[in-house]
RNA sequence: GGGCGCGUAGCUCAGUUGGCUAGAGCGCGUCAUUGACGUUGACGAGGUCGGGGAUUCGAGCUCCUCCGCGCCCACCA
């Protein structure tokens, strides 16, 4: 006996690991047709949640299939440096050393962090190894590579010189805590309830007031006009008139303009162009100045001195205090209205002017869009596919400069004598150069990290460059969390076709979020959050990955389970237990023998149940349905290799076929439990090589009358496994049979399988009839035990009388006869007859009971 | 304002193009057990598939409507 009693994966999986990883298997063997997945990179100085779990797990269940169908596998790892996520992580420990980024020169905070990212580097990877996953590890790519950063500034300066990028002054999202911009797409819209305070502005031309009405109140401070619809009736007349800004007493004029939305609040608003969007363009439409008040570090400026260097909701009150001092208030009232939070750090956004560098969308998205709508990639949820669309539809220019030092620089230098005048250079590392004579001062910003991890697939393969991974391109599947599909999935798809003219996938598998045990997001401040590694450590990586893949679906978020990680651990054990079995029976010398030679019927069967399941788990996977295949591989291990086939081979011994259906059984089940399956087979003295290269098994021939009859035996336990149960307890009965070859030819395999005490031949019927299973076979009751079991056979006599009654119906139905598929109604119609045929023989069974 | 999803067994959830008696894991009940496994085995109970209507020979699945949840997108001061 080799392996222990039970499975302790802790023991086994390092090892496990290392073989696989030293034998060089897991890069691409330059065999077969390539395939190939792009992980997305998880942040290099982090730890793995169980997103990056469940994400990894799926596609390493991907890679290991498709490399046992005979695929030419690359599964390429990555490692994120997570640009904004880090630089808020590295910021908090400038401040705990009492310092911040002003301290530091772009380059020496660059340097600084890729030391501290350095330090806690591998962490991560050594989680993905502790999964399991079977990348190809020396082709794994750092965001900050340098081909990673070489292929960003290609593709920009494609971009630049086709026109696509601009740089322009424009209202962005900023965060003053962090100092910097956002796209659109990381600003957080909240809903809540705010105040709309009414507040009057005293006319100049008339005698009277205007009343806006304002959520923010501080930015009055820097309006510039007050705006009124057009055909508003009731501001008609004071359309060109000036009115005085409260507090700071300067005067600007009302203007009319369509945008304005005569319904709402007073029907006249303040026009701050410097802090709203909305605003901006109308300022731009009216030529009105622009007056910062707000400052990038979230504090007033440019106001008059008792509001100067206030915070944002200081400065609120204290305008309110004066606004009510100068009985300007008009009323307040309670609204609904949408806020923008940072994404991460849930900050407030204020919207700032700033000069950034856009990339206009438009000719990347009608691409993409086009692309999607003709079906060059398809998705899991399909009804991503049309979400997608709309967000091209929608999508607007995309900020692409961020005020964080950990990232790509842009290369873009200025003139210093002519501000409009910019080039591209990629000498990022100096701060100044000189191009033609004229002297060029560095841009300070870097790149928002999805722009170059939207050009992720084709950096990671080095298709461009036409590298040995270039074959790989575009990727077969790629599979994330839905809730990157905009962020992440739909740059890809741009930059994918700008840059390569193909889609850089051909299918896109998204999975939901996973919730914590009550159905609750995850999150750090409520505690619920579930390490993976501790799962790992507790019950195997192989259970994480059986439990965290059942039952889920594609697109769903849904609730973490230990109670399916457990069945997970349960499975791998019998599974273990299942080869020490075998192991038992081959004995140490077995050899493996030519052609498989199945014997007794159970062996037909199995053989065809193997091959049955190995055809659906390949179908299941080729349509993305995981836990589907998890299932099938869950059951037919569990049922019907080892409750089953393993229960008869006790009584009928075949060992090449034990053999034989241990070998397939691991085989089927590897890329679901890749560390047992590989641990067991590493100690089958047959085997001389990796489990984890093998073919996936391909159809054994068996006999189908054979295979047939072993499900009669079937019947025949299930029927007296079930009538036994309902019997008296503790006591054992015999089946009596008379001239019924099934049973003759299974006496062994039959008195282990119901646990009788006995099968024996009788001449005469005497007993308890196991008429359920059409068998000539009775339990030797006695009268009185017989009599109380006579109500159960009533009973199911009633189901059936029943059942066929409906089908009955069915089949006297002409529109079904004539509308339903044949096939149906010859099903039915012999359903029927079988049905009858045992009411019969319940009937009799009653009768010799009653006589 | 626009869009998407969910509601199926006590719990967490599957259910592919409409078609046998709607499934799984866990939980629950009864029983068993020495040629692997108690992380076991056998048997069972438990569902009017959120309500109502429509289409169809046939609906958990399609359509309409209502109820209850959740999410995404969007610059309403």
């Amino acid at each position: 006996m080799k392996l222990a009693k039970t499975y302790e994966p802790n023991a086994y999986e390092p090892n496990i690991y290392a073989m696989w990883e030293t034998s060089g298997q897991f890069a691409p063997q330059g065999e077969g047709e390539p395939y190939s997945i792009v992980m997305p990179p998880p942040n290099a100085n982090g730890n793995l949640h169980t997103g990056h779990a469940l994400t990894v797990q799926l596609e390493d269940i991907l890679a290991r299939f498709h490399r046992m169908k005979g695929r030419d596998v690359v599964y390429i790892p990555g490692a994120d440096h997570a640009g904004f996520e880090t630089w808020v992580v590295y910021e908090k420990e400038l401040s705990r050393q009492g310092k911040n980024r002003f301290d530091f020169s772009r380059e020496q905070l660059y340097s600084q962090v890729w030391n501290f990212v350095e330090q806690q580097r591998g962490n991560m990877e050594l989680q993905l190894r502790a999964l399991g996953v079977s990348a190809s590890w020396e082709h794994l790519v750092f965001t900050l590579d340098e081909k990673v950063i070489k292929t960003v500034y290609g593709t920009f300066k494609k971009l630049w010189d086709e026109g696509l990028i601009y740089r322009g002054e424009r209202i962005v999202n900023y965060s003053t805590k962090y100092q910097t911009s956002y796209a659109d797409i990381e600003v957080d819209h909240k809903t809540e309830k705010g105040t709309l305070w009414k507040i009057a502005y005293p006319t100049l031309d008339h005698i009277g007031e205007i009343i806006i009405a304002t959520t923010r109140p501080e930015t009055l401070l820097g309006d510039t006009a007050i705006a009124v619809h057009p055909d508003d009736e009731r501001y008609k007349h004071l359309i060109g008139t000036r009115v005085l800004l409260p507090i700071v007493e300067r005067e600007i004029p009302i203007i009319a303009d369509e945008y304005v939305d005569p319904t709402f609040g007073t029907g006249a608003v303040k026009i701050t162009p410097a802090h709203d969007p909305n605003d901006f363009e109308v300022g731009q439409r009216h030529d009105l100045e622009r007056i910062q008040v707000i400052d990038f570090d979230g504090t007033m400026i440019n106001v008059p001195s008792q509001f100067l260097g206030l915070d944002v909701p200081t400065a609120r009150k204290r305008v309110l205090a004066a606004l009510q001092a100068g009985e300007l208030l008009r009323g307040e009232e309670t609204i609904e209205h949408s806020v923008g939070y940072d994404y991460k750090s849930g900050e407030p956004i204020q919207p700032l002017i700033k000069d950034q560098w856009f990339l206009n969308v438009r000719p990347l998205a009608e691409r993409a869009k086009a692309a999607i709508e003709e079906g060059e990639i398809t998705f899991s949820p399909a009804s991503k596919k049309r979400a997608l669309v709309q967000y091209y539809d929608n999508l607007k220019d995309w900020n692409l400069s961020r005020q964080i030092p950990w990232g790509i620089p842009i290369p873009m230098f200025q003139n210093v004598n002519d501000p409009d005048d910019w080039v591209f250079d990629e000498r990022v590392d100096e701060k100044e150069i000189v191009v033609n004579g004229t002297t060029y001062r560095r841009e300070e910003d870097t790149f928002d990290t999805w722009f170059s991890s939207g050009q992720w697939p084709f950096i990671t393969t080095d298709y461009l460059d036409g590298g040995d991974l270039a074959r790989f391109y575009p990727t077969s599947v790629l599979e994330t969390g839905v809730d990157i599909l905009y962020a992440w999935i739909a740059r890809m798809v741009m930059l994918g076709l700008y840059a390569t003219d193909t889609v850089p996938f051909r299918h896109v598998y998204l999975h939901g979020l996973i919730l914590d045990e009550h159905g609750q997001k995850m999150s750090k401040s409520k505690g619920n959050v579930i390490n993976p590694m501790e799962i790992v450590a507790e019950y195997g990586s192989d259970a994480l990955r059986m439990g965290i893949i059942a039952s889920r679906s594609a697109g769903q978020n849904q609730a973490f389970s230990t109670s399916k990680i457990v069945a997970g651990r349960n499975f791998c054990n019998k599974l273990w237990n299942i080869a020490r079995y075998i192991q038992s029976r081959t004995g140490d010398d077995y050899q493996p023998q030519g052609v498989l030679r199945p014997i007794t019927t159970a062996d037909h069967w199995i053989i065809r149940q193997l091959n049955e399941a190995a055809d659906a788990i390949e179908d299941h996977l080729t349509h993305y349905r995981f836990a589907e295949a998890a299932e099938t591989v869950y059951h037919t291990v569990w049922n019907d290799v080892a409750d089953w086939y393993v229960e008869v081979s006790k009584k009928q011994d075949n060992v090449q076929m034990l053999a034989w259906v241990l070998d397939t059984t691991l085989k089927l089940t590897h890329p679901f439990a890749p560390f047992v399956t590989e641990t067991i087979w590493q100690t089958l003295d047959w085997h001389h090589n990796l489990l984890m290269t093998k073919q996936w098994p391909s159809d054994n021939p068996y006999d189908e009358i054979a295979a047939a009859a072993f499900e009669r035996v079937q019947e025949f336990v299930s029927e007296a496994r079930y009538v036994l149960a309902e019997l008296p307890a503790g006591k054992k009965y015999s089946i009596l049979y008379q001239n019924d070859g099934l049973i003759a030819d299974n006496i062994d395999v039959l008195t282990h399988l119901t646990r009788v005490k006995e099968i024996r031949r009788v001449d005469q019927p005497v007993g308890l009839r196991l008429a359920s299973s059409n068998r000539e076979a009775w339990l030797d009751v006695d009268k009185d035990t017989l009599y109380e079991h006579q109500s159960n056979l009533e009973k199911r006599l009633a189901e059936t009388r029943q059942q066929i009654a409906n089908l009955n119906g069915r089949l006297s139905n002409e529109s079904y006869i004539q509308k339903a598929p044949a096939h149906l109604v010859e099903e039915t119609r012999k359903e029927v007859e079988q049905k009858e045929a045992y009411a019969k023989r319940l009937e009799t069974e009653l009768s010799v009971i009653e006589d």
